[in-house]
DNA sequence: AGACGATTCGTTCATATACGTGTATTGACA
DNA sequence: TGTCAATACACGTATATGAACGAATCGTCT
C-alpha cells in the first residue's frame, strides 16, 4: 500500500493502514503466491502440501479431527480434501463408526510429499533469509499466539 | 494445532509446525472469523469493510488501481467490489478512458461504512489489548514488511 | 490514416473458506 | 427396548482468491 492519496480521509487511512485483518489477509496472500510460485514445479500447492501432511502425519483420522487440527472449518476440509482424493493422493474410507470418514494417505500422496518437501524447503529457506532468521521466528510465534488467541 | 501425535514422521511435524505458509493462513482464518463475528450486527464483513474504504479513500478508481493499492489480484477485486455493487454500497461507472471502469462510493456506502466502523474498532481493540499493544504494533509492521517482501 | 504493441478489462475454471440445513448414526437414559 | 440428544457428516449457498484466455481500447510510429 502506497503511502499516496493523503488528501483522503484520515480516519479511513489510518483504519486502512492499522486494521490487523486486512494486514494479514494482504501479508497471506502475497506469501501464499510466493510459496505457490515457487512450488509450482512440484504439482501441488503450498496448502495441499500442508493438509498432505497433516494427514501423513495423523494417520488414518476423521475429518472432524483433521478439521480441529488445522483450525480449519471442517465442510472446508472436506472440499480440500476431495480436491486430493481426486488425485489419488489420499483416500477415504468409512470409519468403524459409520459416521465417520476417515482420510489416509495412498502410496501416490507418499510420493508427492517426497517431491514436493525440497521445493518447499526452498521457498522457506528464501523466505526465512530475506527476512532475517531472528525475527522471522518470533513471526512465527506470533502468528501462532494470535491463532490460539482468536480461536473460538 | 495440539503437541500430541509425536508417533509420527519427525519431518513431517517439523514441517508442519514451522511452516510460514500454513502459520499465516491459519492465522488469517482465525483472525477473520474474530472479526467477522464481532462485525457480524453491521451487516458488513471485514473484508467488505477493507474493500468499502479502499474505494472511499481513493476517490473514484478504476480496479486496477484499487488493486495494486490492495496487493489483491485484479479479477479477485473486480468481483470483490461486484458483491457490493450489487448491494449498492459502490458504484461502478465508465472513466473517461473507455477501456476503464471506476469505483466510487454510494450514499449508501458511506452510511455502510460509519455503521461498521465502531464495531469495527471494537474487534480491533479487543484484540489489541488480549495480544499486547506493543507486540501488536511490532507484528503489524511484520507483516506489512513481509507483504512488501514477497509481493510479485 | 493504418498498423501494432501496450493497457484495461471481463469471463471461465479451479481452489479455499465458512455458514446453515438436513441426514444418518451413536450412545445414554427412561 | 424405544426415545432422544449429541455427534459426524454431506450438500447448497455465498464469498474470497488467482491463472489463463480473449476482447476492446489507446497511443505511437510509420
Amino acid at each position: 500500500m502506497n503511502e499516496d492519496n493523503l488528501s483522503a480521509n484520515p480516519t479511513q487511512v489510518r483504519i486502512a493502514w492499522h486494521c490487523t485483518c486486512f494486514n494479514i489477509r494482504r501479508a497471506s496472500r502475497t506469501i501464499t503466491q510466493f510459496y505457490d510460485d515457487i512450488m509450482a514445479a512440484s504439482g501441488i500447492r503450498a496448502t495441499q502440501f500442508t493438509m498432505l501432511g497433516a494427514v501423513a502425519m495423523m494417520g488414518p483420522a476423521s475429518a472432524t479431527r483433521l478439521a480441529e487440527h488445522l483450525a480449519l472449518d471442517r465442510t472446508t476440509l472436506t472440499r480440500n480434501l476431495k480436491v486430493l482424493a481426486d488425485r489419488g493422493l489420499v483416500e477415504i474410507s468409512p470409519g468403524s463408526d459409520r459416521r465417520e470418514r476417515v482420510a489416509s494417505i495412498t502410496g501416490a500422496g507418499k510420493a508427492a510429499i517426497e517431491r514436493a518437501t525440497p521445493v518447499w524447503r526452498e521457498a522457506q529457506d528464501r523466505l526465512v533469509a530475506a527476512f532475517g532468521e531472528d525475527r522471522w521466528r518470533r513471526m512465527i510465534e506470533d502468528m501462532s499466539d494470535l491463532a490460539a488467541l482468536t480461536e473460538e
